[in-house]
DNA sequence: AGGGTGACCTGTCGGC
DNA sequence: TGCCGACAGGTCACCC
């Protein structure tokens, strides 16, 4: 599930519950995947200082170290208020128990995970070498078109790589380069300064959209509050292969990329 | 170094 | 109804 839309969601919903809360435990389910990292009593007493994100991690500041979430592609974070939760399920593999309520972490496929990392001041490995921030101030072609500088591999599949931007997955990857009117197809080093000025841009908009309206709920997702997300009926081509095509009606496609489905329309979509 | 593939894990859906 | 394969929001380790 959770791309950067779906991760800010979650970290909106959680931020006044969370920030200032005290860790009195932790549960933990079956493995995630990677452990945590420290013992768990050692985040007993800890202050959660506030809700970041970096890409589609989720980082809970501590006031010694913090806690890095990733929610995989089934995971989903929710707040329930003190004396308001009900008996862990089968897939709520993490918990931290706080003085105000719990906040719980259901992921039944277990690709995310929870790690604690020591010292803020140092990066953690997950979090070294990201790429920029789509939505973030720096953000724009001239950036993007020095990361695919020299890249023969396809500009869709470049865009899942968290090194190039970070945040982006397979639904607004597609959903971006079909609002800059780009083949997927095309090697990311071949893409002209104006194009990759446009996409950037569309890569902006796709994604400040999403996050106004919930994110993606395709399956599972659910904000901290339970509430699903609605932009999957907004999207052009994601999901929507033999359905026209929005802006000229021609048939979506799909094909396989990098293991992974691409939906894109060929009329709007040039080389 | 960059590109391509298999692996991790569970659930759901469509076809026979 | 049951079984089986394909597929799902991600990313890491490994091969060439």
């Amino acid at each position: 599930m959770p791309e950067l839309p779906e991760v800010e969601v979650t970290r909106l919903g959680l931020r006044d519950a969370l920030r200032g809360s005290r860790i009195d435990g932790v549960h933990q389910g079956k493995p995630l995947r990677w452990p945590l990292g420290c013992p768990p009593q050692q985040l007993h007493g800890e202050r959660i200082d506030d809700v970041e994100r970096r890409g589609k991690y989720l980082l809970l500041p501590l006031q010694h170290g913090e806690l890095i979430v990733h929610l995989g592609m089934s995971g989903s974070l929710r707040w329930l208020a003190a004396g308001t939760a009900p008996p862990p399920g089968a897939h709520d593999h993490f918990a931290l128990l706080t003085d105000r309520g719990e906040l719980r972490m259901r992921d039944p496929r277990r690709f995310g995970a929870v790690v604690w990392h020591a010292a803020r001041a140092a990066p953690h490995a997950l979090l070294a070498a990201l790429g920029p921030e789509p939505l973030g101030a720096g953000f724009d072609g001239a950036v993007l078109q020095r990361a695919l500088r020299g890249r023969s591999a396809a500009v869709k599949t470049l865009l899942l790589d968290q090194r190039i931007v970070a945040g982006v997955g397979n639904i607004y990857a597609c959903e971006a380069l079909h609002r800059a009117g780009i083949d997927p197809r095309r090697a990311g080093g071949e893409i002209s300064a104006a194009r990759c000025a446009r996409l950037a841009e569309a890569l902006r908009a796709t994604l400040s959209e999403a996050v106004a309206a919930g994110g993606s709920t395709l399956r599972d997702f659910a904000a901290a509050d339970g509430a699903h997300g609605c932009f999957q009926h907004a999207a052009r081509v994601y999901d929507r292969a033999g359905l026209p095509c929005p802006a000229c009606g021609a048939a979506v496609l799909r094909i396989t990329q990098g293991q992974r489905s691409t939906y894109f329309c060929a009329h709007c979509q040039r080389r």
